[in-house]
DNA sequence: GGTTGCCGGTTTGTCCGACAATCATACGAT
DNA sequence: ATCGTATGATTGTCGGACAAACCGGCAACC
């Protein structure tokens, strides 16, 4: 307030609580492949009597490294587990944050237009026949079950993913994940309000699977540009306002309907 | 493992912990704005109070929501207020998130390939007369600090960022970071390598604003993707490995140079 | 007037100890 | 071999405790 703006300068001294250091310490081991990936960590206990701090606090700790996705619980598990973050876990994290900046319509459908195109390009020269079958697959699901609008729109987004796994490139899939998870309520509501739509993007996917399948990079690009723009062709057709803020994010989604191990 | 593949079929059934009851509850209210951006959480005590559970079960939630940016406690405050999740934050725990699977190089640089040239060309189009001065000015800084390696490559990637600013879309602020990130250590190595990387970058960034000012889209747009190319032409020259595993993430900065509020 | 020192009430950070429920494992019965 | 049971380990949750830090205000002081 007061002080004299050109008196002497302290840096800023960082005080940090016991329970981010014990998160910073198992961090970064796990970070730097000291604990290897599906590793048990010790007991909570031990790890305390290691760190020569009381049990909640490293409780406090687990739960930010839980959260962060670098350790999880096993399923019938009680000890934690090293893990590699899923990738839906870490988008939803960054689809929160997109959230609360209100981020619109327009800029989530103005990402799609950059980004999809480029990947579906480089989908076309990096897929494997086995991608392929899996792009085909989410394709012909989306074919079969768009009468219910939810799973509908489950399947559109999950042709996306198929097509960014096809481009084994992991950033791009991470970067891709967030913007499917904000389109998802927001085509569920374009897609009941816009008669043609359904038939509009199965016809899209149908062009973008063939490019794909002839290795036709360029024609892969033009055609998820198409499909992309078509999107914004619907929202406007369904009169839902581009500058509205994107919400109705499920905080937690349900468990994917899941093969038993 | 045993059990008839064609039996009767349960779902599975999710047992969740209170600790991540509490922290979804409160999460939902911070995502529904029912608790505003800045407004304080009620002290730990009565948190534990309204929900019935124990103040160490609350603790444990406020971590949760703590490294995911949902709260955090204001410089010289004790309780918890809520806050946007700030984009650093959150592109570190992608990042840490690619590092744990094995992201490469070359994966990094070839989506730096795909994401920079188009965010450089919304920016010609969106950017306003302060955003070009920004962005001038990190291209400035660039040229002035140099010399220091560190503060080279953290300007080199300020650059980015401001450009990434001026496409007034936080989507692709925010998808651009986790890639600026991962980019930091390798380009320290590469730069300091490559006698001619620091000129190379001044050229780029000088036409980039160039084309920026003038607005012109296309120019901003080819000398981006020039800029990304010589990227990787230094690694080449440098002989590092593209694919190699990018790693060496500083798991916590050090808080930036701050002036005292 | 502005700075400093002090005081009481609040709130967090951390600790300790405790207990029920669940999981892992071994062992014994069918 | 499958099942049931006993035993020990570990987590989830609880209650209570205390020092340190923060807040606001008020008195003292230069």
């Amino acid at each position: 307030m007061s002080s004299d703006p050109e008196g002497v300068r302290f840096e800023q001294i960082l005080i940090e609580p016991a329970y981010r250091k014990v998160a910073v310490a198992i961090g970064e081991r796990i970070l730097s492949r000291t604990l290897r990936e599906g590793e048990r960590l010790p007991p909570e206990t031990e790890l305390a009597r290691q760190f020569g701090v009381n049990r909640s606090t490293v409780r406090e700790a687990l739960r930010e490294l839980e959260s962060g996705g670098l350790v999880k619980r096993r399923p019938g598990s009680k000890l934690m587990s090293v893990s590699r973050p899923q990738h839906d876990v870490i988008a939803e994290g960054v689809s929160r944050a997109l959230v609360m900046h209100d981020v619109t319509f327009l800029e989530v459908w103005s990402a799609l237009t950059i980004l999809e195109p480029p990947i579906a390009e480089a989908a076309a020269r990096a897929r494997t026949a086995e991608d392929l079958a899996v792009i085909v697959a989410a394709a012909e699901r989306f074919v079969a079950l768009n009468a219910d609008t939810g799973l509908a729109v489950h399947h559109a987004a999950e042709f996306f993913r198929s097509v960014g796994r096809a481009t084994h490139n992991q950033v791009l899939g991470l970067a891709q994940e967030p913007l499917l998870q904000l389109l998802e309520p927001s085509l569920q509501v374009m897609i009941d309000k816009v008669a043609q739509a359904r038939s509009r993007i199965v016809t899209a996917q149908k062009r973008i699977v063939d490019a794909l399948e002839a290795r036709d990079a360029e024609g892969a690009r033009t055609w998820m540009a198409k499909h992309i723009r078509d999107f914004r062709k619907g929202y406007e057709i369904a009169e839902i306002d581009l500058e509205l803020r994107v919400t109705n994010l499920r905080a937690f989604r349900p468990p994917l309907p899941l093969v038993s191990a």
